[in-house]
DNA sequence: CAATCAAACATTTTT
DNA sequence: TGTTTGATTG
């Protein structure tokens, strides 16, 4: 019998290392503490994540409850829950595994008290949150013009990311002072319904954890191991919270990718990862750049494409597979032809075998995908469009939310209001104003059960609150989940509203899926009650995942392909202006982002890659003419075939006219004057902004505008008529 | 209260 | 150009 060296015989017994390469199994078997890792695309990231942790409990480092992780979407938590117990077997409810919501709202629930907030305290979803938002406005008579909702909206949301209080919030502007002031009225109003929006969950638990040292250290202490996956998209408030649940002894293993960082416009800081480095003292950062996902030519042309970002960690992706076919560059003369194309292609595809699930069509806007879909079902071409409304977020579905919510918590007056009448029970707005006068503090249900209203209102509100109460009752009496949901949906009238209505029948659908919902809720976890059924519908608006009988293609956004992979990749609208989106250009570090965001989207694809884009397209209304992106410009060559004639690249385009009037002649005239003296990528010079270059132009001759990148003063968009341009040579 | 119409707006989005 | 939102009207 052989014998076996030490270090050989530790690999022996540890069969849940095979088959990970050098890189990956010193990541997992990592023991100095905190680590940073930079996981390429492809490179294994999940399997290292879950695998580390079922490493740790076998060498009995750590027991399940000592092991907290965390992602971004419920998807990524599911993923890790499943592979994880494929490798380890360990009883769910152990885990903290899950998102940084997810895991607050459950340190939420736990110390509800301590955190000041009541024990039945609801979580207020973006519509919940805007609704609330809207009344208060109401409430303080303020005009929608001079404080939109939805900017009211993102101010709140963006403090309170940054660990600011309405207190806290020193305002630059008198709209920021107004502002401020909704937030303060906002504040109170969520405290005093018991409501809880997505950044609050993160903020309470941080506060909590600042304010109670007891707390803090006990869970500092409690969980020995954080593991962090795409730690790029961490905003402050999710570092703050990940630095104080760690104390000095707790090992922080951090995974991400700065080179997909593509959420800094929702608040994402990739910096996290440069203060990690320094907070936790760490001396090297470990690298993950073996790719098993993408074929050679497929990671050169990524390699290349992200190399032009300055700052980067620096990473190379490598494949010991083959190199694969060149990437297919197709230019079409306008949206249609550039969506024929890829409807053939995605054909001849399907033909030689791939199925139709296998491939992607991704797209830099939502917009795009009209054109897109219009060829594709002409071409009878099954497709799936990823991002639409989800389950939890229809309507009706809402609306029964709403009534049982007010089952457990009848402070809640957005719940009240949005279904004191609906179904109608002929409560109009007057009734609703003077229920508003009495409540003076309290809550409209409050206020509803103490002073009765005569006649017809009276009659309806009568109703709806013995429904309410009816419900109340059930849920105490201790009726099973799925019983009080069919409840709620007969007692509030809703079946019968949405039966009797003619265009009703996915709606009714709906409603009885909710109860489906229920069951299966209640089912899957052992505490099936209302509270933790209606978190979960806040929490997890439902998936978007296709159903698995179809075979289609798969449309989206590339923001939404993040994390998935295809073995054909088609990126349609290649233009600059499209992608890089001309909004980016604006902003700093814009064009960076948006290069990681092409970096993510080449990414996707294991075996093949097409990068298309259409020479005009109808945008907004007016047809626009794109020149190609100066993202094919930098991947090289000779790793793509065109499968068109190339077109014009940026730097040589001549626009040789507009197509926004019905008028031929007229506009010719005027445009040819344009185009002798400027064309796209003609550097220029302004009287104010310095020197720039030409990046599109639109519009006729007398309204015609150009849009000018200026080296110091930014991208903006100059009338022809009124700018004093000069045309620089070169 | 529903239906209809005009106006505004159009980058990416999970929890 | 197409969708969504709000206001007006019957």
């Amino acid at each position: 019998m052989r014998t076996f060296k030490a270090y050989e015989r530790v690999t022996m017994t540890s069969t849940i290392l095979d088959g990970l390469n050098d890189a990956q199994r010193e990541a997992v078997t990592w023991a100095e503490g905190s680590a940073l890792v930079l996981a390429g695309a492809g490179s294994g990231k999940t399997r290292v994540l879950t695998t580390r942790m079922a490493w740790l409990m076998q060498t009995s480092q750590a027991r399940p409850t000592e092991m907290l992780a965390v992602t971004f979407t419920n998807k990524a938590a599911r993923e890790m829950v499943t592979r994880l117990s494929s490798l380890w077997p360990v009883p769910s409810r152990d885990l903290w595994v899950g998102t940084f919501h997810g895991l607050c709202h459950r340190f939420l629930r736990i110390h509800a008290q301590e955190a000041q907030l009541p024990a039945q305290f609801q979580i207020l979803d973006m519509q919940d949150q805007l609704a609330l938002i809207k009344r208060i406005l109401k409430s303080l008579q303020w005009d929608d013009e001079q404080t939109p909702p939805r900017q009211v909206q993102q101010f709140i949301n963006s403090h309170k990311e940054q660990g600011l209080r309405a207190h806290a919030v020193t305002p630059a502007t008198a709209a920021q002072r107004r502002f401020q002031e909704v937030y303060e009225v906002y504040e109170k109003q969520c405290q005093r319904e018991g409501g809880v929006d997505f950044a609050e969950l993160l903020l309470r638990c941080v506060e909590l954890w600042h304010h109670h040292a007891a707390l803090r250290e006990h869970y500092q202490q409690r969980f020995k191991f954080l593991l962090v996956d795409e730690f790029q998209d961490t905003n402050r408030l999710q570092y703050r919270w990940l630095r104080l649940l760690s104390g000095a002894q707790t090992a922080v293993f951090a995974v991400g990718d700065d080179d997909q960082s593509i959420y800094s416009f929702r608040g994402a800081e990739v910096e996290n990862m440069r203060h990690f480095q320094k907070d936790f003292g760490l001396t090297r950062i470990l690298r993950l750049e073996q790719n098993y996902r993408s074929l050679g030519t497929i990671l050169d042309a990524a390699n290349a494409l992200i190399d032009h970002n300055p700052s980067r960690f620096g990473k190379k992706l490598w494949t010991d597979g083959g190199s694969g076919e060149p990437i297919g560059l197709y230019a079409g003369d306008n949206e249609m032809a550039e969506a024929r194309f890829i409807a053939e292609e995605v054909q001849r595809c399907h033909h030689q075998g791939t199925r139709l699930s296998d491939m992607a069509l991704l797209y830099r806007s939502n917009a795009q995908s009209r054109a897109l879909e219009q060829v594709l079902f002409n071409h009878g071409l099954p497709y799936r469009v990823y991002g639409g409304l989800r389950f939890f977020e229809r309507q009706e579905v809402r609306h029964v939310l709403a009534y049982l919510r007010l089952a457990l918590n009848p402070e809640d007056d957005a719940s009240f209001l949005r279904v004191v009448n609906f179904p109608p029970r002929g409560i109009g707005p007057r009734s609703l104003e003077g229920l508003h006068a009495k409540a003076a503090g309290t809550s409209l249900y409050q206020a509803a059960l103490n002073h009765p209203f005569s006649g017809k209102t009276g009659q309806g509100l009568q109703s709806f609150l013995g429904c309410i109460e009816g419900l109340k009752k059930a849920v105490q009496e201790g009726l099973l989940l799925p019983a009080v949901v069919r409840k709620a949906l007969e007692d509030s009238g809703l079946l019968m509203h949405y039966r009797q209505e003619k265009e009703g029948a996915e709606r009714v659908e709906n409603l009885e899926e909710m109860e489906a919902a229920a069951l299966a809720f209640s089912l899957e976890r052992e505490e099936g009650d209302l509270l933790s059924f209606l978190a979960h519908a806040s929490l997890e608006a439902g998936d978007q995942e296709a159903s698995p009988g179809t075979d289609a293609l798969q449309l989206m956004t590339v923001h939404a392909a993040k994390g998935l992979e295809f073995d054909v990749v088609w990126v349609a609208g290649m233009e600059d202006g499209l992608f890089p989106h001309e909004n980016a250009l604006g902003e700093v570090k814009g064009l960076e982002e948006e290069r990681r965001l092409a970096y993510v989207a080449i990414t996707r694809a294991r075996r093949r890659l097409y990068l298309t884009y259409a020479h005009s397209r109808m945008l907004q209304g007016q047809v626009r003419y794109g020149l190609r992106s100066r993202f094919l410009e930098e991947i090289p060559e000779g790793l793509c075939r065109w499968l068109s004639s190339p077109g014009l690249s940026p730097k040589k385009t001549y626009f040789s006219g507009y197509e926004t009037s019905l008028a031929p002649s007229a506009s010719a005239v005027k445009s040819g004057n344009v185009s002798s003296r400027f064309h796209i990528g003609q550097s220029v010079r302004h009287e104010k902004f310095g020197s720039g270059v030409v990046l599109a132009a639109e519009g006729d001759g007398s309204e015609g505008r150009l849009q000018v990148n200026f080296r110091d003063a930014g991208v903006k968009w100059l009338a022809l008529a009124f700018a004093k341009l000069t045309p620089l040579a070169g």
